[in-house]
Parts: C-alpha cells; sequence; structure tokens
DNA sequence: CGGTGGATTGAGGTAGATCAACATGCGTGG
DNA sequence: CCACGCATGTTGATCTACCTCAATCCACCG
C-alpha cells in the first residue's frame, strides 16, 4: 500500500508550486508535483515521462484505457466524430490538464498534441488503486472533474444557443482566461490550433471563423499576428460581444 | 469523524438494491441506500428528503452552494441561461443522479424539476468531509462524474454537429436508454418536457422539434401519445438518422 | 363546455454553409 | 539565402436548413 499522506497538506506544505516538478517540470499545480519528494513510491515508480511531437496521437475512441495522462506542457486536443468525419472538439487541453480518465473500459473520444508537449502517464490500475488510498487525491480529482463539467456546461451554450461572433469571442476570451491561470503568455495570445480545429471547437466552419476573425480584426477589436496569435485590444467590448460566456 | 466503511462493499453486501431505500425511498443505487441501515450517523442524520412539486426551483444560477442532492423520484432539468434569455438545457435528470456538486462556492446553472419529485438533500460541507473520510464514495461520485462528462461531450457533438434530425433523434434514443437503465417505462416512452424544454436542449426552435417529430411521425419512425409520450417504432431506422449518438 | 397555454402548420427571411477562386506563409531543397 | 510548392487561410457568390413571424389547432383544466 501506498503512503496516505494528504495531498493537499503535501502541496501547501512545499510553498514552492511556481518550482518546476522534479518529476515532470511542470510549473502548476497537479498530481506530478504533489508526488515529488518520493512520498509516492508506487505511483512514482509507474509513472513514466512522456515527450510528445507535433499531432502526436494520444488515444482514439475505442481504445481500451491503459493509462492515465497529466498534462503538464503544450497543448492538446479532445475530439469525437462522426461516422461521416463530422467531428467535434471538445476542448483545448493546457498544462495541468488531466485526461485519459474514464468511467467505463475504452476511450470516447480522440486525444492529440495539437504542439509539443510533455505529459506524465500511470498505468489506470495503479491510478485507481492509489485514489482509494487517498481520499484526498480522490476529492481533488472530483473537484478537477467539476471544473471540467462547468466548461462542458459553457461549451454547449456556445455551442448550442450563440452566434457565430458570439462563438468566437467567447472561445478567445477563454483561452485567454485559461492561459492565464496556468501562467502563459496572453498578450499575444498564441493559437496552437488551426482554423479548422477553432471552427471544430466552435461548431461552425473555417470560412465563417475566418470571417468573424476579420471582422473583429477591422473592427479594431483585436490584432492577428500571422495566424496563429491574436492580441486583444478592446476587452470589454469583445466581452459584450462573447454574450456573457 | 463517520464510519469509513466501504460503500461499495456495504450495497454488494446489502445484495436487495431493488427494494426501495428506507431513507429516500429510491430504487436504484445511490448513495442514499447506502446509508441505509444507520451506518452513516452523521451523514443521516443531516439528510432531508425532500418532496418537491411541478415546476420547482431547486436552486439558480448564483445561489451559494448549500446543499448536493440525490434526486430519487421524478425528473430534474439542468439549463444555463444568456442575459436576454436565451436558454440552453444541458441535461434531464433521472432518479439515481446526484446534482448540485460544484467546485466553486455559488451554483452554475439552474436546476428545476419538471414533474413531482423526490430527492434527498445533504449539507454540503458534512457532505465534503464524508468524502474525505470515505474514499470509495469520491470515487464512486468521481465515476458518476465521469460518466456525466461522457454524456456532456456527446451532448456537445449533438448541439455542434448534427442536423434537426439527428438531433432530435438522438434526444429520443438516449432518453429511453437512460430511463431503460433506471428500470422506468420505455414504451410508450414519457416526455416530461415541453417542446420548449426539448427544443432548448437540442438547440432548435420549438417550430423545428415539432416539425421533425412531425415527419417521423409520417414516416412511421414514431407514435406520437398525446404531446407528452412517444412510442419508438423503428428502432434500425431511427437510430441510423441519429447519426450514431 | 369554453378558455387558455402548449403544439402544429404555413410563408417567408436570414445566418451561416457551401462552392469556388485566390492569397499567404512556411518548410524544403537547391 | 532564396525560390518553389503546398498547406493553410482569406475572400467572394450563392444556396439552404433552420429561424422568425403569424395563424390556427388541440388537449387539458376548471
Amino acid at each position: 500500500m501506498t503512503s496516505t499522506a494528504s495531498l493537499h497538506e503535501f502541496c501547501a506544505r512545499r510553498g514552492d508550486l511556481a518550482a518546476p516538478c522534479r518529476l515532470c517540470g511542470a510549473r502548476e499545480f497537479n498530481l506530478c508535483q504533489a508526488l515529488d519528494g518520493g512520498q509516492q513510491v508506487k505511483l512514482f515508480a509507474l509513472a513514466h515521462r512522456l515527450q510528445l511531437g507535433k499531432r502526436c496521437r494520444l488515444f482514439s475512441a475505442g481504445d481500451p484505457v491503459r493509462y492515465v495522462y497529466n498534462l503538464t506542457e503544450g497543448t492538446v486536443c479532445l475530439s469525437r466524430s462522426l461516422a461521416d468525419g463530422r467531428r467535434q472538439i471538445l476542448g483545448f487541453l493546457l498544462p495541468g490538464d488531466f485526461l485519459g480518465f474514464e468511467p467505463g473500459e475504452t476511450h470516447r473520444c480522440d486525444a492529440e498534441t495539437l504542439t509539443e508537449a510533455k505529459a506524465c502517464r500511470f498505468e489506470r490500475p495503479v491510478f485507481e488503486e492509489f485514489l482509494q488510498d487517498n481520499a484526498d487525491a480522490a476529492l481533488h480529482l472530483l473537484r478537477l472533474a467539476s471544473t471540467d463539467l462547468a466548461q462542458a456546461a459553457r461549451h454547449e451554450v456556445l455551442l448550442g444557443r450563440k452566434t457565430a461572433t458570439e462563438r468566437i469571442a467567447s472561445f478567445l476570451l477563454d483561452l485567454r482566461q485559461r492561459s492565464g491561470a496556468r501562467h502563459l503568455r496572453t498578450q499575444p495570445l498564441a493559437l496552437p490550433m488551426t482554423r479548422s480545429e477553432i471552427a471544430d471547437y466552435t461548431g461552425l466552419t473555417i470560412e465563417t471563423v475566418s470571417r468573424v476573425l476579420g471582422r473583429l480584426r477591422s473592427g479594431k477589436l483585436i490584432e492577428l499576428i500571422g495566424a496563429s496569435a491574436v492580441r486583444i485590444l478592446d476587452d470589454s467590448e469583445l466581452e459584450r460581444l462573447s454574450g456573457s460566456a
């Protein structure tokens, strides 16, 4: 059995969350970091640090669930596709996000890196055993899951009830907010995803995404820096246009 | 401190999950049931059984999170609205579903009963303490949250990438599947929600919902029994039309 | 019965999709 | 270091699925 030390206490005691974790190099609070210091020997032994290239598939829908991942660097995109190829992107994951934890035996969506990325990978059964022995860790993960659920709810509103402009404005503001929360650069804000991926996230087409971004640019609300970065020039107006995310 | 007996073991030992729980009358596996027998005295003492009328508000977006609920009878609808009144329904909850567990201090969505309903209500801090002491319960709730997340993902695909017909077909099949899993009648299948609520769930308008249902009826795929029940006549064709939910 | 709120049906409008042409920028190799 | 070629992105013209507006219809309630 592994130690049952409280994850929260442990992390609070460490106090230096801004420093990169010895295990995985992450700068954000996450499980990898909490495992630093060799307290959780068993999990430590079975955690693999992955170094991933661009456009690298972590798992696909239908694959058996063998691992749980904690992203520590880079961007990952989660998506589901219909038989005829229509794709819906569920979200863009940033450093600190967990992925791969699913209730059933098979993955229900695809996960692919957009950029070069690093992640910690845990064997699923070991990870579950760890959670059984650490109510705090389970509770922490439960809060993360609740946060994901709240994010999904906002995304459902975006997809079901917002106009094209509102969708793009919401997307930009949400990405900036989440990037900021992980201490990533927000001005200019990197857009590691293609127009096609923005379209599949917002439920629009690439043409509409391009047109709306163009309109926001001519309206001086944003500045496009190449195709893969934006500078947000008029916060409050963009916020207004987003229909309150 | 409360007892730390395993929720799963306890429920497995009881073996009579089909019997109504002494505490809340639920017939499905859920926490209320697990608490039966007085093992979790503290939680038991603080659980209130609620008897709710039709169209009764459990909580609204912005309310402080004071309680966690376990629905044991009836249907509840979760929704989020934009400032101008556009509404997106996130889901229809059935007996056995949890609601109200959120990471922050305020609710992010509205919860309202569609029918008369019963629910167990727990004080949030007590519930959290219970989870801290019961890794199994926390893990169980984590699995429920993962299931909700998978459901949300399917809903995002529906909202972002499906046609009106696919949305309605998916909605009907999903409702039937989930109703069946809770041993509710599926033929005919009750539709406790109005057309307006179906519209707000599928991201369509009431007129489109009505027209699509009408077309499915003339195509002999379904039979409408009044406005609030359907009989699914051609399963495989409806499945095909749903674009694989 | 008769009123009223939800549901259906019809006519016409529009946001965003589709189809098509063109621009741009980036990686590669000369 | 520059030229080339292909990816990705932009812009324009048209089309259509679904929305909007409006007029009934219907079922359930008193």
